[in-house]
DNA sequence: AACCGTTTCAAACGAGTGCTTAAGTCTATC
DNA sequence: GATAGACTTAAGCACTCGTTTGAAACGGTT
């Protein structure tokens, strides 16, 4: 644990905001388990709400780097981009390293519209559409951006986000080993290999693909 | 207003649980709104879970039916059935007719996984499930019900979901009249595309077939 | 009329809430 | 060693929470 009682509150409360809600937890809750006193939350952070925008922003202050300004490679085709897009949008959605609440937080944040939910899909959000915008002009050539490159956008995006969002029911679908006999690696390329169909790059899903992804 | 406490209880208790979720609600708060006292809870429910469970039941037995076992008309070849299917799915979704708390309310119950989850996963989801998989099976013949099965499964809700999920982000990143834009027949016919394409089931997604969109 | 179970009511209970306060401890500077 | 500022502490503030209580009101049956 940290060593310093401010970050120390702002891991224990991040967790706890992110699993219960802001009205499900108590200060005098996170206090305990971070080792410090009621008081620390009022003097460190004001109050209550100045502790829960400290948890935000140190959750989006550690997300996975280069989303919205890719760097690819020069031999990169406009397929082998939207992979690497896919993959490190699901690295981040999955990762199991970086504490899970971070996600979580950012995700109740998104779903409950707030007065900082606009100032964060414009710094975040808008920006990785629009690397996702210039991937597909290159897939498919267009003039402008019309309500259907939006439409894409979001199938692509949607069958990332669904694996994130509904991780319970699928977990109860597929049963727990089937669960996690889902990997990155496997994910990506299934969404990829389904989008580019879509978009008619690239053969269409079939059955003589299976034995790749099951092999992983 | 419903003339018995009991189901204005609900309407009341459903619609607020759905906004703030349960710890951000107070009976007071509920009973005021409904016109009843705040012993009315205790006495008709036992106690506040009890009129949360009875709000979910009751949005529960609110839903569309018919997406479970759907009765297809002969003619309808399995493109057909795939387009009805995804309709039918983003109408309960995106349905203003009906009272929004519905389906935000089991929103919040699947995401947050409590011990009534898993019962409606099985009872609701997974039909649901059955029947795009008999869908698929048609569409694109396989032996058996495969973890790719899942996937492209997860691929086509994936994008329905989306629209549901994301409603806040998708009207910040488009634009409020650009949102509006967005109707249940056009987005059924972009996904079903899609989705066919991916399947190497129909033409993959074109400039030209633009048109048929923007004229909704 | 008397009695019944059912339902509604105002009032209050104890526990817990977020937050404040004033006194205390620590560390670094002069 | 005194002083100042940063930080921590325990106690307590006013308040709201979900729940309980006992009495009153209701409608139907005997």
């Amino acid at each position: 644990m940290a060593e310093d009682i401010k970050t120390r509150l702002i891991e224990v409360a991040g967790e706890a905001f992110a699993v219960k809600g802001f009205d499900a937890v108590g200060i005098r809750e996170i206090c305990h388990k971070a080792g410090a006193n009621v008081a620390a939350v009022n003097y460190h952070f004001g109050d209550k709400r100045g502790l829960y925008r400290a948890c935000l922003e140190h959750a989006q202050s550690c997300r996975v780097e280069g989303l919205d300004r890719p760097a690819w490679p020069e031999s990169y085709t406009p397929a082998d981009k939207l992979r690497a897009f896919i993959q490190r949008m699901l690295e981040e959605k999955l990762n199991t390293e970086r504490p899970a609440w971070h996600q979580e937080l950012m995700l109740r944040e998104l779903s409950r519209p707030s007065e900082s939910c606009r100032e964060f899909v414009e710094s975040y959000i808008r920006p990785m559409a629009h690397a996702l915008g210039e991937i597909m002009q290159e897939i498919y050539p267009h003039r402008e951006w019309t309500q259907q490159t939006w439409m894409i956008g979001f199938s692509i995006v949607g069958q990332v986000l669904f694996y994130q969002l509904q991780q319970p029911v699928i977990r109860i679908l597929m049963g727990e080993e089937g669960f996690k006999s889902l990997t990155v690696d496997g994910l990506t390329d299934h969404i990829t290999r389904f989008s580019l169909a879509a978009l008619g790059n690239g053969d269409p899903i079939s059955v003589d693909l299976q034995r790749e992804i099951e092999t992983n």
